[in-house]
DNA sequence: ACTATCGGGACAGCCCGTTGTT
DNA sequence: AACAACGGGCTGTCCCGATAGT
């Protein structure tokens, strides 16, 4: 009955073109590099209309590490849905992913979230506070499998799994990070096969934290 | 007539205090952010003096990364300056500065280069590459240290002191990034605590990358 | 099925809106700085219908100083309200009302066709000859009123009447200003005194224009 | 020495011509409509160097207003320049003054102070403070006029030569709004006659205020 | 070496008015 | 009649850098 797409006139998928563009060139050149104009040439959309969707780039910004967040996140819950799994498995299955995510041809492997944060955390609490949760998400859903496969096959180490989790998000940012700058992603697939390592030394019982 | 040394007038003080000043600033908001009136202000400099020592913005900044990691490597060195220490002493040691450093009252603890990295890297080589020199001098640093500790207590265990110093350097700017965002220092020390750890781990027999 | 009247779906009504708030913005910060959307916001009224009623923003312009001076209007021919009375009663009648106008609380005592004068009199012949009309309405009614009194009380002295109506127009444009500047309306009325006794004695023999 | 006028790279007199060329548009549009490009491209300046000279656009608007007020005061203190001159005679004189300044060709006879009162008066606490203080002082200059004729001629009348002085102020405001608005400065000139016959009345012995 | 002035080109945000839809 | 979306165009402000002068 709704025409679905006319090209113009569609208000939420115009709303969303502008949110692409807007993840697209901050993970390109950070966000104050990043112009309303470019965000509007990208989209294909006027700034008058713009500023009717999103009353400032701060707003848009915000929304749009929301959008990329939720990829994240999507990337995180991938991981628990194999049915069934061994909750230790399941982790095995996150490093695969987060490797296969530094290998998709053409898109360098930045993340937004870090990018955003490196830049206006100091003079920004909103979008500080933005980012500051989408990390913390993250950070809870590791947390989570940590706990699950600590309660299957906890052996004598002790470790906290909140702990482990906020150790690994931090080599991670850190990892796309350094791997930007040196402009080689190995770096990243390297410092996942030794956190898988060190995961799983956590498990074994000669270990401890 | 013209006196010598005036506080101004003094060319090699004045390109100092322009370098402290985006230091500082940059520490704070990020490069794109800084303006150079605001350097010049901070360092109660005109603007005409500005260009009269450095060619550019981009100049400036590359310059004051160099000072800011001159800073760090010192910081480095220090581990390394026990006489005849143990290697691996000198690596708790060097841990044992950086928890030093994340403690600094007044002082937010991050780092210039990956500010700058995450900011620039995707838009201007010359700085990029500027702060891969860095990094990579840092991790060449604690290869060092690493491959020295390993011949001496190289036990069962085989690891890479390369990569390992990579992981290291990755988790070290992943936790600054983190504990900015979260206005929470205690995080870095945490992950400190855990690499600590994990780097012993290394040299205990059980233990396999 | 349709409501009549839901508050919303009353041309007339959503009209008179408008209208009323413009006034009101115009009358606080002028008519420049009164901008579409504002108008609409006061008004609970959406862009689209403002357009739909009125096809520019003069053209509210323009109705809504005769709204303004239709009030104006409504307070000079109070003072000939009274019946069968002495024109002079009148004009002192007229005078109470003005001090009158001038103390009504929380309502500033400002002119919206002074304002609007003032500002787009330079630039605008639309909404200038608009203004010079309702300036020349009130100017004739206070002509008539001292015309009339003229002819009863006409002593020795002569004036021109048209020419002190215009007097009185000025001088009552001019304190407005100058109170609303001074932030002080007290000065209105001292100069509403002064005129009143400056009226009275053109009545008296003495006095020679 | 100094090569006084050398067209460019003269600070002083491109900060007067862009004071001028602010004057010159605010007399005929208004502050608001003022863009500071207009003002730009009247003055021949860049708006690089606009701002080098001005902080921001109220900012040259207050210094503006002080300019013409200045001007003003400048007539003001030209009426009492008569030598030895007899303190009503110098009235006189300023009404003759005035009449000429509303017959100056080309020039429209409208009074800056009283134009961003207007429109600024509302909004925007430093321009209105700022045309406040020019009003008060040339308030303050007739007061004293006023005062010493008084003390030659004071007669059996009594007057407040502060509250008449306020009185002349407005109706001169209100004058040249009107005049600006019919488009028709002999309006001046006629309400100019009057209040010159007024202040004589006060200053004979029938006449009571 | 250091300074004040100037230039031109952005950039965020706003504003009036139009258009298609209910 | 009312509404949300859209379109350009403009405005105040800023910013990097250059240049002429001290």
């Amino acid at each position: 009955m709704k025409p679905a797409v006319k090209g113009t006139r569609n208000p939420a998928e115009t709303r969303q073109r502008l949110l692409d563009a807007t993840v697209r060139l901050v993970l390109g050149q950070g966000f104050n590099a990043t112009t309303v104009e470019q965000i509007c040439a990208e989209a294909t959309v006027t700034k008058g209309s713009f500023f009717h969707h999103f009353k400032s780039k701060e707003e848009i910004g915000r929304e749009a590490v929301g959008c990329f967040a939720a990829m994240g996140t999507r990337l995180y819950s991938e991981a628990r849905s194999i049915p069934d799994a061994d909750p230790l498995e399941q982790i095995h299955h996150l490093f695969d992913i987060m490797i296969g995510f530094t290998q998709r041809p053409d898109e360098p492997c930045v993340c937004m979230v870090g990018m955003m944060s490196q830049e206006m955390a100091g003079t920004n609490p909103v979008l500080r506070e933005a980012c500051s949760g989408h990390l913390a998400d993250w950070a809870e859903m590791v947390r989570g499998l940590l706990a699950d496969a600590w309660q299957r096959h906890g052996a004598g180490g002790e470790f906290d799994p909140a702990r482990v989790a906020w150790f690994l998000n931090s080599l991670w940012q850190g990892s796309m990070l350094i791997a930007k700058t040196l402009q080689d992603p190995s770096i990243i697939v390297e410092n996942l096969r030794l956190a898988r390592a060190y995961v799983d030394s956590l498990f074994q019982p000669e270990f401890r934290s």
